[in-house]
DNA sequence: CGTGACTTTGATCAACTTCAAGCTACGTGG
DNA sequence: CCACGTAGCTTGAAGTTGATCAAAGTCACG
């Protein structure tokens, strides 16, 4: 009965993206309880450091965020960017210590998940377990599909791909697909693709040019969605013309 | 009292290394039992190809092995490599198909258990459970420190990590960490790091040429391990002189 | 000994970075 | 309310790193 705010897994709408993807109505409640608290959080602020204690997992209620890791000489390298539904904390399963940090982008709030608690849940209810694991399998996919993408790919291609992974995601929530505001900052974007604040200036304005895209500051309109994603499919036909 | 060989966990030398890491005795014996069987592989045979099911984990037994996936185009990015005692195909966890393909780079075994059995077992055997959130846990760490590499270094540092890498592993298998011999192909690790067979090439050369190590064709030896170290921690000292 | 796969080395070239300057939006205090 | 300051973004020119192209060298194996 505690947490029985309109807020709770029962009656939240993110439900259906998030950690009571497919488990039964009981069970939904019985996860609910779990759930420690929300959190509020303005702009700038940390979810958690890397090195903290990795005791909760975060889903996201609502805003976005940055997680990113520090290496020896203090260089940040942006790992991933969250929406909501989407689970943050993954990075300390290892050994209990958040290897990333994570930071609001905006004004934003999270529902706090002890671990421990999730874990002795997972007997109690049944396809938890199953949940937890996809969601570890979504986190381990999205890396490498990161990976391929600085592995190999051009800035325009860069630059594409991470509009059209927005444009899913946003789709997937139920918003627009084609048109949104980018929460982040051209440098967290430059540094999330490997690139400078100056190369992705310069390849957003290209596909603007191009009728692509219609940017203005963080405000972003997909015109030709196809296009963007031959972009990402077929390199060598798009060098900046 | 099934697969009670030599090699099966309670007696396999890589236990501490792998799935029964930190179980109890009667434990492991459980968890041997899910072992369905071993394969052998020869160089360049699949363990598993993207896009199938995605039934079993796979323990390196011995050998190594490449993990790659091939993108729309047909272009492959080598996403990882596995020694012994490293569990391949936690890439399947979100929609039970493979995302990767893995291949052996030498004549390899591999030890293979079903994902179904061993998410049944973890309401049996206490730990398990833990024990495999922690293995995806290392996973996701690891691809979040490859994203780090390909997002930030230089050629230069790409290599000399590459080296401290494999190192590091061999050093934890028991094996030397300064001596050893590279399982695969100059065009895999430039591939693996984002760079060309050639920069490679010249890359180690390089630091052949300064003493650090000293490499002909596969065989490897550091010879100042703490220099490698440097290289990769205070990039902008060590541009190739 | 010869063939083919892999690797090294050299010369040239292009993509992206770096450096530098100007622009836009926004908030604050006079 | 406007001027000013700052943070973030854009644009241009020059510089580097690593890619590409090309050729020769090495090794394994029949």
């Amino acid at each position: 009965m505690a947490f029985a705010s309109a807020s709770a897994c029962p009656h939240c709408r993110l439900a259906e993206l998030c950690l009571p993807y497919g488990l039964h109505h009981e069970a939904v409640a019985q996860l609910a309880t779990a759930v420690k608290s929300q959190r509020l959080l303005q702009a700038d602020e940390y979810v958690y450091r890397q090195g903290g204690d990795g005791l909760y997992w975060y889903a996201v209620k609502s805003g976005s965020f940055r997680s990113f890791m520090a290496d020896s000489d203090g260089f940040e390298q942006t790992v991933g960017f969250y929406l909501p539904g989407e689970i943050m904390g993954l990075d300390a399963l290892q050994h209990g210590r958040f290897s990333c940090s994570v930071v609001a982008l905006e004004t934003a709030a999270v529902c706090e998940v002890p671990v421990a608690r999730l874990q002795e849940l997972c007997t109690e209810i049944p396809g938890l377990q199953m949940q937890m694991m996809r969601i570890l399998g979504k986190e381990i996919a999205s890396d490498h599909e990161q990976i391929v993408l600085l592995g190999h790919r051009s800035a325009k291609e860069r630059v594409a791909t991470f509009l059209l992974m927005l444009s899913r995601r946003y789709g997937a929530l139920g918003f627009s697909g084609t048109a949104f505001n980018l929460s982040m900052r051209r440098q967290d974007i430059a540094n999330f693709l490997g690139l400078t604040i100056e190369t992705v200036s310069r390849q957003l304005a290209d596909l603007n040019r191009q009728g692509i895209i219609r940017i203005r500051q963080r405000n972003v309109e997909i015109s030709d969605l196809a296009l963007l994603t031959l972009i990402v499919e077929s390199c060598a036909l798009w060098r900046s013309a």
